[in-house]
DNA sequence: GTGGTCTAGACCACG
DNA sequence: GTGGTCTAGACCACC
């Protein structure tokens, strides 16, 4: 499980890392059962503070879909991957629905919208292929 | 100039203020050397606390969109259509990015998002049918 | 309002404001739309560190009891009020289960259950004898 | 002797063990110079960590009601049953009073309590009932 | 070793 | 002024 995160693009570091984590199950790279990186392990891997960690874990837990196992970590709780799949496509479309709102309030066409959607898709797509050739982190404000 | 704040959609109430300012300059519904409304009215207007108002119509001011003019308000400035227009979709677009971002980070394909994108665009238009209930059928969205 | 807050019982310290906020609102002695004291505030009144209350608060948000205003607070939210008058039992039913489940499993009889309960709810009463003041009418402030 | 292990109620498993073993030899369930099952044994047959074991067991040889016998493993002292049966309600009553104490503070009238307490020790019959037909787990699954 | 709780304090966003 | 985020680190419970 590899994570992405950007400090800062406006949402906090812990939301990201548990909007990640349910991508992750919903996405099979995370299986039922399966003990998610230890607070520090991960704070380590994505160099935040353990605490941030740990408040994201303390969410997802109270989502039901991390639990803990005394003494041994935090597993993927058998409801997770409904849950995570369920989620998997609201959690963009919350996210898309207030940026073509604001769009769509100040006459921003609908046609509009569809060429700076495509344009954007363009773009990931080569940024990808770049990063397939030189693994360089790219674009990022922080 | 009619300006849609949600409290809380994430932007600051300041934020959105000074983005549908600039919108409505750029969609001509504010004209050079227009008045914008004052603090006092603004703020009564929208419901929101008079600073917000004069927060947004400070950092409008240091944009160059706005310009005081001595005992009577603000203004548009000569330059602002220009500036807005070249803003209209990067606003748009910066958020837009980082929303693309997500989704394609995370094995969201391409055609699920412009599907959520579609989705979305429709479910705009028929929340303006309800809202206008005029019986037009042209279709269009201006 | 007033907390009684036991460091410690065993309860966590946020966990105890956050059961008792929810009583004073089933209590009615917080209302719909009353601001809770700040953080600050609560904090310096119960003697605790501030990012405890906080962290009570928020998850009073995550409840959906409390919502944020922005810069002036956090109030109690409409539905508050149902869902604590809800869960005022159901807070107490479920700490009172585990203790009696274990009695239960131990042997322990109905009856002799029954005749703890009295000897404490006796107990409890006359602490606040004790405490409060005694029905004596002869003026003392002492 | 049985052992009901909930994992987790918020008492810790060491102590639950702790506490079942004392209430065992309250219970006659065993006797003076009995000896307890095996670290290895018990840890098997509740399905927890060895360790876990190891901790109850040290606890109760400090609280004098286990004695170590050299190659045979730990035998319930002459004192034990004494001191079980003094703690046996007051291990209980302990946990009882902080419960109650709760519900008092906050406006929860002693009709009020006893009437949970009733329901509670009914549903436990029930249980009773239901389990001695199918020796099968209560369905607390974590 | 694991996570949980709490404290302390910096910094920021918001109104 | 308000709350939110993050960092840092101590201490504890559990396994």
């Amino acid at each position: 499980m590899q994570l992405h995160i950007e400090a800062s693009n406006g949402i906090p570091i812990y939301e990201q890392i548990c909007r990640q984590v349910k991508f992750a199950i919903a996405n099979k790279a995370l299986q039922v059962g399966e003990h998610v990186p230890s607070v520090r392990e991960m704070a380590g891997r994505i160099a935040v503070n353990p605490n941030t960690v740990s408040r994201a874990y303390r969410d997802l837990q109270t989502d039901g879909v991390l639990i803990p196992i005394r003494g041994t970590g935090l597993a993927v709780t058998p409801e997770a991957p409904a849950k995570c799949n369920a989620e998997r496509l609201d959690l963009i479309r919350d996210r898309l629905r207030i940026v073509l709102a604001e769009a769509h309030h100040n006459q921003i066409t609908p046609d509009e919208i569809r060429q700076l959607v495509e344009s954007e898709l363009h773009r990931l797509e080569s940024l990808d292929a770049d990063n397939s050739l030189k693994p360089v982190t790219t674009g990022e404000t922080a």
